[in-house]
DNA sequence: ATAAAATGTTTGGAAGGACTAACTTTTCCA
DNA sequence: TGGAAAAGTTAGTCCTTCCAAACATTTTAT
């Protein structure tokens, strides 16, 4: 049966209707459109793809849902998402809108490998608290001064 | 006169160049196709665009050069490329066939920004010997046992 | 020197993804 | 309730990237 695995533009697709159902039931066309930055034309073609292979389910001038392969696939490439969008705003203090762009083009090439160890980077980077602080405003001076300290002073333990 | 830029895939092509001429002064259709992972009638086809676009310099069954302006792209896409490699392999500790691999698919879609910040973090984390060893040391023993510590020991300052 | 092997090119076609223009449904409100 | 506006779809086209098959050139080895 050979299931074909998505391309990443299909992934895209079914993303969007994770993001965009927060809260509401129905995903639209046209939000999806916008979301993703096509039109509506576009949707449509890819819908029609996705629901041939089962992964959503949408009938003619109605509603968008996932199916249950779907929301596996589209929980799968939010969740690469959010690991590369934490990372880069939250260490590298890249600002929100650059984040979400560049996470969203990278979620789809990043091997699982890589996925896994930056996922746990960015855990063992955030859980020390008695660290991290010193440690972040140390690289946010490097950023705007070029300062790099070469030792690693008292304040590593406190604040 | 709208210089349009290189698709990714186009970047891929001149990168490939810049990588390949190691050494040696000639690059062959059939090294590209070998590296890029395509068949040679791609490679024709890709040097006939980007020759096009002035970029490289190619006659029939002859070498394979970049013109300056290629250069120019060509070198700007290795930089991206080398910046990720090094995260992923000297930092997160990927293998490094996977590091080439998951970078070559990464340079394309980083935005400027994101790739300066990523430049000086690793700069950041890299440039500070008394450092960094411990810092990687306890990440790794973090991948492999899932342990976090909370504190900054006194090794913080040795090895 | 010459034929086989290796290299490279051309042609034609497929697949993916996106768009415009024109058409159809649905929604909404006067 | 009957259109107009909004939402969605279809049809037709374009562009990029790739490939296989057939053809052309260069290299190499005898």
């Amino acid at each position: 049966m050979m299931e074909t695995k998505p391309t990443a533009r299909m992934e895209d697709y079914l993303e969007s209707i994770i993001m965009l159902r927060e809260g509401k039931e129905a995903v639209r066309v046209s939000q999806m459109s916008q979301a993703l930055g096509v039109k509506m034309p576009s949707v449509t073609g890819a819908l029609k793809k996705l629901s041939d292979e089962g992964l959503v389910e949408h009938q003619r001038y109605g509603r968008v849902q996932l199916t249950p392969d779907g929301e596996k696939v589209a929980r799968d490439v939010f969740r690469r998402h959010e690991a590369l969008r934490r990372f880069l705003e939250e260490i590298l203090s890249v600002d929100a809108d650059t984040a979400a762009d560049d996470a969203c083009k990278m979620e789809h090439v990043i091997s699982p490998l890589t996925q896994k160890r930056l996922a746990k980077f960015i855990d063992f980077v955030l859980s020390r608290p008695n660290v991290h602080p010193y440690w972040l405003k140390m690289f946010e001076r490097y950023v705007n001064y070029g300062e790099i300290p070469d030792e690693c002073p008292e304040k590593c333990l406190e604040e």
